[in-house]
DNA sequence: GTCTTGCATGGGT
DNA sequence: AACCCATGCAAGA
């Protein structure tokens, strides 16, 4: 007869005996029924080791738990600052402070089920990958003074969890709505004989909801009602999960495969390192799960799944997620174009198939059910393709889903388990946030947004201009513009030229996403992994792409070639351009340009000369046209007043040009164009440049590219020449010029419309600049327009005060002069 | 002609 | 070289 496990017992293993504790082994220590019971009790330890050492106290209540024992490792957590603190104080405080990442339901008494809906899947967007950033923000959710137009302003950058979601449609009367919460839940401290057992973990939450919970509606929006669930303790609890896995299952493998236990059964996120428990020292290198129908290991899984596929959060984010219920976040993925497709299959990495779904042994696959965050059920069907001796595997019918996600290519899919009845849960995260707070929460987020591999670019309507969230790699910009002037920099036929635009691309793609083909015909935001970048490499800009164009700059060490055609010499850059830093232009009282730089450290405003070309990174240090403001602890010349005008005439520079038309972006000025106000992180940085000169020539190539020197000097296109380069400048050329006439030809009958705008304009021939500088800011008021005639830097606004100010800027005044035009965009580059 | 299905291909790791 | 996986594409519905 077997006898109790415990080595200070030692009485006889009977019917009713129970089990305890989890062995490293993965089998669970038979007690006898004493210490079966003592083990439910929770005082197991204060029975039998109250002489051990490695008693600790709680730093909330002062209780003792036996620290470091087996029996006790999931009665406690490890808080960061040091110590420990009880389950029950644990749960203590999850159920009496609002959960930061989740706003007290006060809030959402006048919200629509859309809205909430909404904000449910924006918000668990959030938290699945995007860091710990959102819980920083959170805290202003409970700033009672919080309007609700604020916290509208704030959704999304808010965080959801799963407990939220409870708490919420509780509070609202909507339980349908919740993640099973009509269950009968029991704590699941632990999983023995395939359902959750009382144990220590109920024990010690005794007094605050039980052992057991049945949901029950609160009438204290603020007191939620804490479900069963137990915190999931990384180091600890999760160790007696066996996620998404049949308990029985994980019986089997435990014992028939003399598997590690912990290993095998506790799928923790990969990013969460102390997930694992090492102690076990199983170690495989077998894969998890075989073809041949083996059992699969979770755990020996873990350790080789792809980091990339990991969700990205942190052990802290975890346990506010898991306040209400336990969540095991499994993998994510980006969706390709395939993915987002109509195909509505989701191709699935591999070893994370393998690990966390249902083994499949046949191509025709399974169904599979699963929810997505607002707890709809949906049923997709899991299978898998042969191939090339592999498998390949999927998740078809997923395109509902993940439209009601409202996730596109690039976007972000994450699955997670639910515990313990081990639910499947879909989320989605979107690859980018809403303009106007994406950047923002980018750049607090900082190294969290790993997650955010591809670049899109989306405009949010037909016609609009892009808003493009481009992520910046140290020596590569993503950006479709960019990636394109790379691309193009690699073939003659497409070099990167002056009057280059990418209307073309808006175009190509129905509703305004853009996604540019890293191979033939495919999508840009696919999973170009030599697009993904590190975490601590990404900056995000919120910048159109007209802007991007606005900015760049040639490499200052690169000269350009000079290409012919039709008698005039156009500046070529067989390089790819890079950055330059943003720069706001101005006019002082006798009329002389300059511009206004931004100290990248001290953020102050120096006066620089109006034809310099500053770098993307600039500071007061390399102020060398003004070395008594060469230093950042020196004044700015801008008092405030003038300050906020500069950012205004900034502002409107940067409206104006978007109203207008890309041909013209495209021939401006770049010191123009770079009027534009960028948001960014640690300044913009330089493009990579190729090593390579031409990869794609062949040694012996005698093309006008390869034939001439870096310099710049040697032959040069003649008129005739009808190189690649040649017939593509030409051709562009020719593009321009057609949409020229048709711009002139549009021009024309709206003047003939409007006489009174012509009446309006002055004799220079400025009026749309006049005229928009009055009216795109929807102030047409006298005084309003007077303040603009105050300031040196102001006058650029009003061109009838500065005649000459923008007349340059509009290449197509004039069709005769389009070259000339180009002549001096070249020169300006030059 | 369009959509779906399932395999094949090939770039990337 | 093996493997993964995005996607092309042909065949069938």
């Amino acid at each position: 007869m077997a006898l109790c496990f415990n080595p200070m017992c030692k009485q006889p293993v009977t019917e009713r005996s129970g089990r305890g504790w989890r062995c490293e082994t993965g089998q669970f220590a038979d007690l006898c029924p004493r210490c079966a019971s003592a083990y439910e009790d929770g005082n197991f330890c204060e029975v039998f080791h109250l002489t051990a050492s490695g008693w600790r106290c709680c730093e909330c209540c002062g209780k003792q738990i036996h620290c470091g024992c087996v029996v006790s490792r999931h009665m406690f957590i490890l808080l960061d600052a040091g110590g420990i603190k009880c389950m029950a104080c644990v749960k203590k405080s999850s159920v009496l402070t609002p959960n930061p990442a989740w706003p007290p339901p006060l809030y959402y008494h006048g919200s629509s089920p859309d809205e909430v809906k909404d904000l449910l899947v924006k918000n668990w967007s959030s938290i699945v990958g995007s860091g710990p950033v959102p819980w920083r923000e959170a805290p202003s959710w409970f700033n009672k003074n919080t309007s609700k137009v604020e916290l509208n302003l704030k959704i999304p950058s808010q965080v959801e969890v799963l407990g939220g979601i409870d708490r919420l449609y509780a509070h609202k009367g909507a339980p349908n709505c919740s993640l099973d919460k009509n269950k009968k839940w029991e704590s699941s401290g632990r999983i023995t004989n395939g359902s959750p057992s009382g144990g220590a973990l109920e024990n010690v939450g005794n007094d605050v909801s039980g052992s057991k919970y049945e949901e029950q509606p609160t009438t204290n929006p603020n007191v939620t009602p804490q479900s069963n669930i137990s915190i999931l303790e990384p180091s600890t609890q999760t160790s007696h999960f066996c996620p998404g896995l049949n308990p029985e299952f994980i019986r089997e493998i435990t014992e028939k495969d003399k598997v590690s236990g912990i290993n095998a059964c506790v799928i923790p996120p990969p990013a969460i390192n102390n997930f694992f428990p090492s102690s076990s020292g199983v170690e495989s290198n077998s894969r998890a799960q075989t073809h041949n129908g083996n059992p699969r290991g979770g755990g020996e899984a873990q350790s080789q799944l792809p980091l990339s596929n990991g969700p990205r959060i942190t052990n802290q984010e975890l346990q506010a997620i898991s306040g209400q219920t336990a969540v095991t976040f499994l993998f994510e993925k980006t969706l390709s174009a395939s993915d987002a497709g109509r195909m509505s299959r989701l191709v699935l990495p591999k070893k994370c198939a393998e690990a966390y779904l249902p083994e499949i042994s046949n191509p025709e696959g399974i169904p599979l059910m699963m929810k997505d965050m607002k707890g709809n059920e949906w049923m997709f069907h899991f299978r898998f393709w042969p191939n090339n001796n592999s498998r390949m595997y999927l998740l078809e019918g997923v395109t509902p889903c993940i439209q009601s996600m409202q996730l596109v290519a690039g976007d972000t899919v994450t699955f997670c388990r639910l515990e313990p009845e081990g639910t499947l849960v879909m989320g989605g995260r979107k690859s980018s946030t809403p303009p106007g707070n994406q950047s923002k929460e980018s750049i607090n987020t900082g190294n969290e947004l790993s997650t955010h591999r591809e670049v899109t670019t989306r405009a949010s309507r037909p016609g609009e201009s892009f808003s493009a969230p481009i992520h910046v790699e140290d020596n590569m910009i993503s950006s479709s513009l960019l990636t394109t002037s790379q691309a193009n920099s690699a073939d003659p036929k497409n070099k990167w030229t002056e009057a280059d635009n990418f209307k073309t691309a808006k175009n190509d793609v129905p509703g305004g996403e853009i996604f540019l083909s890293k191979k033939k015909n495919s999508t840009f935001g696919s999973n170009s992994k030599r697009l993904r970048m590190g975490n601590n490499q990404i900056i995000e800009l919120e910048i159109t792409l007209k802007e991007v164009q606005g900015l760049l700059r040639p490499p200052s060490d690169y000269a350009p070639q000079i290409v012919i055609i039709d008698g005039n010499e156009i500046a070529e850059f067989e390089e790819p351009p890079v950055i330059g830093r943003p720069t706001i232009l101005a006019t002082d009282c006798v009329g002389r340009k300059f511009q206004w730089a931004q100290c990248e450290d001290c953020c102050k405003w120096r006066r620089i000369p109006s034809d310099i070309l500053l770098p993307s990174r600039w500071t007061c240090y390399k102020n060398s046209w003004d070395p008594e403001r060469s230093l950042c602890s020196v004044a700015q010349e801008l008092i405030p007043e003038e300050l906020e005008d500069l950012l205004i005439t900034a502002k409107k520079q940067k409206f104006k040009k978007q109203d207008e038309p890309d041909s013209v972006d495209a021939l401006e000025g770049l010191n123009e164009l770079a009027n534009l106000a960028i948001h960014e992180k640690g300044g913009i940085l330089p493009l990579s440049r190729t090593t390579s000169k031409h990869p794609r020539h062949r040694p012996g190539c005698t093309c006008i590219v390869c034939i001439q020197s870096p310099g710049g000097k040697g032959p040069k296109h003649r008129q005739t020449c009808t190189c690649n380069a040649c017939v593509t400048i030409k051709r562009r050329f020719q593009t321009i010029m057609s949409k020229h006439e048709m711009k002139q030809t549009e021009d024309k009958r709206q003047k003939l419309q409007q006489p009174e705008d012509i009446l309006r304009c002055s004799d220079n021939g400025n009026c749309s600049s006049s005229h928009d500088a009055v009216t795109n800011d929807g102030s047409g008021h006298d005084s309003y327009k007077m303040k603009y005639f105050e300031s040196p830097f102001k006058r650029q606004i009003d061109l009838n005060v500065q005649p000459e100010g923008e007349e340059d800027l509009s290449p197509f005044s004039n069709s005769g002069s389009m070259m000339r035009l180009l002549q001096n965009a070249t020169g300006r580059f030059l």
